[in-house]
DNA sequence: TTTGAACGCTTGTCTTGGACAATACATCAA
DNA sequence: TTGATGTATTGTCCAAGACAAGCGTTCAAA
């Protein structure tokens, strides 16, 4: 049946090196043309075929750029000292050094908790400082700094993707374990706000936590998960009355298309309805947009509540 | 600052009609070619601007092609045809009949209750219903039924999509709710079955609901979520000792790619672990692969349950 | 009447090389 | 140090052609 076999069994097509890697295919071919790698080999059809060691590289690439790198200085180099860079790399945009109330050696017990596979430990202690410290604090002394740790130990490949899946996975279930346990929220509190991403950016998990913050402080919040087209936010914004649509940003997204959906948005949504971009996308801070309030951190977006009730008065 | 404005406010470009269509740009390209739709409008700097009208139609043919129609019978169609043609379609490829044990009404009950846009009465409706007849039932009775009838409603433009959305969301709490309730599986229990989707597949509601099937029968679960890399779930499979990889499919990821990711997957991993596809994606069941058993819905997953332990002794 | 092989149409994806606009960086002046 | 201007970088878009896999149809044989 396909006995259009590859020069090599370990190769693989563009599209599959756009999914596994989030690079365009367009990227791939300019980036061979310009730079010279990837130099996939060709298949009896005469396409690009990747072999996986390029692919591997491509990945560690695509890391470096989200963290800030640029790829004429970056693609042409070797695996070898990419690597190096991607280890001394901890994340060019970050923000300033934050002091934790709790202790860096609680966050490095987690990241050995998800090195060593026990899903149920992970889970169960995930639980049980919730339920010690309460949601803001787990939120903002724990989850925040240990996200942080997360990411550069992936960075620096001293974390499997995988494993960051699984953690992401019983940090989802204790959420949202805990989301349903409140009491609902009386709907006459004010401002109701509408959480979702929109297309192209795929992590719900910064959207959950900013429920999970504003729902214990009695706000009535209704998420729409992920990848909500942008018209229907504009229709679910409609229907549930909301006073605010907060939207969560990784830097996995695309940041042009990215700005682009977030000024269609905020044409097609009354002006009465507030719009509020957060998560860890630089791209939000540097270019403001009218009408979005970008949201740095949970304080900032306690802030953006504080101002909004301000501004009804 | 963007002052190449469109020729009209009201347009998008062909990154942003990929984004909200699922079309390809290539697709996109490759249609108004050939078929003379869709013919977008130009920006000043030539490139293709699409009005909001000719999105609108495009999304209706994605959904008409995903039940099963064909881009040269549809795309030159009228929208008015096409959404007659729309209500008439059931699903093409649609199960036969099954006789629910539910009956119609409570399903039209829950389409009800999504339209009143009362997310808390839903999701109370839910957990009420799955504590009265327990998961299994709840799961293969009302679920598998209410899901169908959900994705029909949709295809006929009966919902809107931030509807699905919250309908979405709302089970997914309850069920997570559920599983977390669950008292730990005995990790000797055998099979032990790892469950994700594959990059390109962005839907987990069947991983939960498989998950949640499972999980009462005391089977030891690791769900690592949505889009997976083919090499992690190896890796995962291998750190966590699973006997099965079970991956869930819908018809809204591209089946050529699937098919390639599942030989690829397979050939990766051992073969004394077994590898599940299941779900609503017709070329599942349509194109065999050597070593992948497709699971066409939950009774055949007990099925396979037993037929992975008659082979074990 | 049903099965199966052969043929041809349909359709999505890949190809090349050129072009362009937005962003980021570097330089210089105030 | 700040602000403006110029240059380099970089991702995306375009066109038209090519091709292989999928699907339906046709025809012949069981």
């Amino acid at each position: 049946m396909n006995d259009r076999t590859p020069p090599n069994a370990l190769t693989l097509s563009i599209a599959a090196v756009e999914r596994d890697t989030g690079l365009s295919k367009d990227t791939l071919r300019v980036w061979e043309r310009r730079y010279g790698f990837p130099k996939p080999e060709r298949d009896d059809g005469g396409e690009r075929a990747y072999p996986l060691a390029q692919v591997e590289k491509l990945r560690l690439l695509k890391r470096l750029l989200d963290a800030g790198h640029r790829p004429g200085r970056v693609v042409r180099q070797s695996t070898a000292s990419l690597q190096a860079l991607a280890e001394s790399t901890v994340d060019l945009q970050a923000t300033a050094e934050v002091t934790t109330a709790w202790a860096d050696a609680d966050v490095q017990a987690y990241l050995e908790l998800m090195a060593s596979h026990d899903v149920t430990a992970l889970r169960r202690r995930l639980m049980s400082d919730l339920a010690r410290v309460g949601m803001p604090r787990f939120l903002s002394d724990l989850l925040v700094p240990l996200n942080r740790s997360v990411g550069e130990a992936w960075m620096r490949g001293q974390l499997q993707i995988f494993e960051e899946h699984a953690y992401t996975e019983s940090l989802q279930c204790v959420l949202r374990h805990a989301l349903l346990s409140l009491p609902p929220a009386d709907p006459d509190v004010r401002p109701r706000v509408l959480l979702a991403t929109l297309p192209g950016e795929p992590h719900g998990l910064g959207l959950l936590m900013a429920e999970a913050m504003l729902a214990v402080d009695g706000l009535p919040c209704i998420s729409m998960g992920v990848q909500l087209p942008i018209w229907d936010v504009v229709l679910a914004a409609q229907a549930y009355g909301s006073d605010v649509v907060a939207l969560g940003f990784t830097g996995c997204a695309n940041p042009t298309q990215t700005i682009d959906a977030l000024q269609e948005l905020r044409a097609k949504l009354p002006p009465s309805v507030a719009v509020w971009a957060g998560g860890s996308m630089p791209v939000l801070q540097r270019r403001r947009i009218d009408g979005v309030s970008p949201i740095a951190d949970l304080a900032d977006m306690a802030a953006a509540v504080e101002a909004w009730r301000r501004r009804q008065i």
